[in-house]
DNA sequence: GTCGGAAATGTTTGCGTAAACATGTGTGCC
DNA sequence: GGCACACATGTTTACGCAAACATTTCCGAC
């Protein structure tokens, strides 16, 4: 910056007011200390803008992973909402879901430049480790139940696994199975929720619960269990479906017209799957956007309390559901 | 620090050194000091740490979304690396591919702290951009042809297209229909070329391409388009290869007993389609840490030259291929 | 012509850290 | 006992920037 003073023959502060697009500077002066930028090459150093301000513009993502569809449109809503306020963000990726990562990544963030942290974690690893986070930190966090704590943004995971099952009902099937995610997953656990619910308040008989972790590969293994009773499930997830769809395939079961199948996410493949699947649309950028609008709400007017902010769900209507034909086979 | 410095009764210098691990600390002062940090809750600022070393500890990622698996994978891929080494990560996605977009997106990351980046983009909207980043940053290219002026990390697409082409004559079937990616995406070219280049050395020939967007949905159109005769189709993606699957599942032809499928990137869904798809393994992670690898190895050693770094990949045989028949339809 | 005042520009200062240099403090050796 | 030297700790300074305050310049009104 000196350098560029020197040569436009203005001090640095002139140049400092140039650089901020400030009001006081004649324009012939501008003009030199513009062309005197260009010609060294000259770029503001964030890094001491940061020091001067204490404000980094940058936000802080701590998630387990991008592989899962949902996570990485998340995150790519974030990144371009943030883009668009002026900030930045850091990807910190927790390795295997312990203790003791999560609480390292917190710390990390905590030494990092970051004004502010999202975090797509399942809650019961956060209460450890938020207290590693600098008081001026602000938090928001996706997709879990620590509304009581902390400002979330979730989707509608109970109201669209009503949808998805109240369809399934509607179209005369006795009861519905499911197929959930892992137990330690949050929103497997309130989909799963809602799913005894809707059917229990129908007075409908409560199958037991099948497992995934999520892949296709472990939907494919559930699926194969599916009795021959079985002519509706919903599925925790379009990946998992696809997995049910194959299991049921190769027992010679088919979809919609033996058993009748929905999902969770819609995400861009589902619409070609075989048959084209039945889901429940999750609108995973809305949700980063709202990450991303309450985070800088925090940081500009103080914390906000608690509070969960749910992004509506909606049931897209595809091949895989069809109404109950009396029994199971034909 | 200056307020440790005073609960600790010593001077902020030996603060310095004890959050550094410094030696020349004797035992009762460095406890003291420890004591004191930990009662204020102190944090170093990693802000004026970067303005005192010129250094940022932070890598920059630049690219156009999250949304194919690839990109997703590869992202997570270095930021688990980089955060290995100390480093963390800053994404800047691109909204849309145009000269502008890229240009801003370099100039943006030119102002932040980062110490280099990583370009996940198509090299022919680069060449415009790269100047905007300032002279000390080092940049590491993924997935393009700019081997020629900047280090680049790339999978071995032609390797692995011609894997899969060759996997097709091998089976016997007269030749091989493609569906390439998108006309502007250099990696769909090269595979593309590579089923091209294959098909002449065997003397087969070479049927018009299709063309699709990466998408499940524009590989479904493709695959209507495919005529009786074709027995044998070489998709670029495996979402794609989805969409092929259902077009001519809904045509009544049978996989692989009429058509033989092969897809591209062996993304976990692949093993789980109807039927388990044959594809060409890519790996992404491998292309994360190599991208990582390479640009601390510049950030330390200096720029290294230009020179393409391939990681191979393999042909995954699966259920979607097999042996030709001698007809199309049987 | 002189004076007031607004606008343009310059100077000083401090953000939090750590390197470089300066000072103190004790230890062992002759 | 005095001296040198190693080691622990303190003081000064600069990193790049911009707010706060200081100075200069120029204009119009009287």
């Amino acid at each position: 910056m000196a350098d560029v003073a020197k040569l436009a023959g203005v001090s640095s502060q002139t140049v400092s007011r140039v650089a901020n697009g400030q009001a006081g500077v004649v324009e012939s002066t501008r003009e030199q200390v513009l062309a005197a930028m260009r010609e060294l090459g000259y770029r503001p150093n964030s890094a001491a803008r940061s020091l001067r301000y204490g404000r980094f513009n940058t936000l802080g993502v701590i998630l387990f992973g991008l592989s899962s569809t949902g996570n990485s449109r998340t995150v790519e809503a974030i990144a371009t909402h943030a883009a668009a306020e002026g900030y930045a963000i850091t990807l910190i990726p927790v390795g295997a879901p312990t203790q003791d990562n999560v609480l390292g990544a917190f710390t990390r963030m905590g030494e990092l430049a970051v004004d502010g942290v999202i975090v797509i974690i399942e809650v019961h690893l956060l209460d450890a480790a938020t207290p590693a986070l600098p008081p001026g930190v602000h938090v928001v966090v996706v997709d879990s139940d620590a509304g009581e704590r902390y400002p979330v943004v979730d989707t509608d995971q109970a109201d669209g696994a009503r949808q998805a099952v109240r369809h399934l009902l509607e179209l005369g099937h006795p009861t519905v199975w499911h197929i959930a995610g892992p137990a330690e997953s949050y929103s497997a656990e309130r989909r799963a929720l809602a799913w005894r619910t809707v059917l229990e308040e129908a007075g409908r008989p409560v199958p037991p619960v099948g497992r995934g972790d999520w892949s296709a590969e472990s939907g494919y293994r559930a699926g194969l269990e599916l009795p021959p009773a079985c002519t509706a499930v919903f599925v925790a997830n379009d990946q998992m479906a696809l997995g049910v769809l194959r299991a049921l395939n190769e027992q010679g079961r088919r979809v919609p017209a033996d058993v009748s199948v929905v999902g969770f996410d819609d995400i861009a493949d589902a619409s070609s799957y075989l048959p084209p699947l039945t889901t429940v649309h999750q609108d995973f950028a809305e949700v980063g956007r709202r990450c991303v609008e309450a985070l800088l709400e925090q940081i500009s007017a103080g914390p906000g309390g608690p509070g969960t902010d749910l992004v509506p769900t909606h049931l897209v209507v595809r091949g895989s559901t069809a109404p109950y034909r009396g029994g199971a086979a034909p």
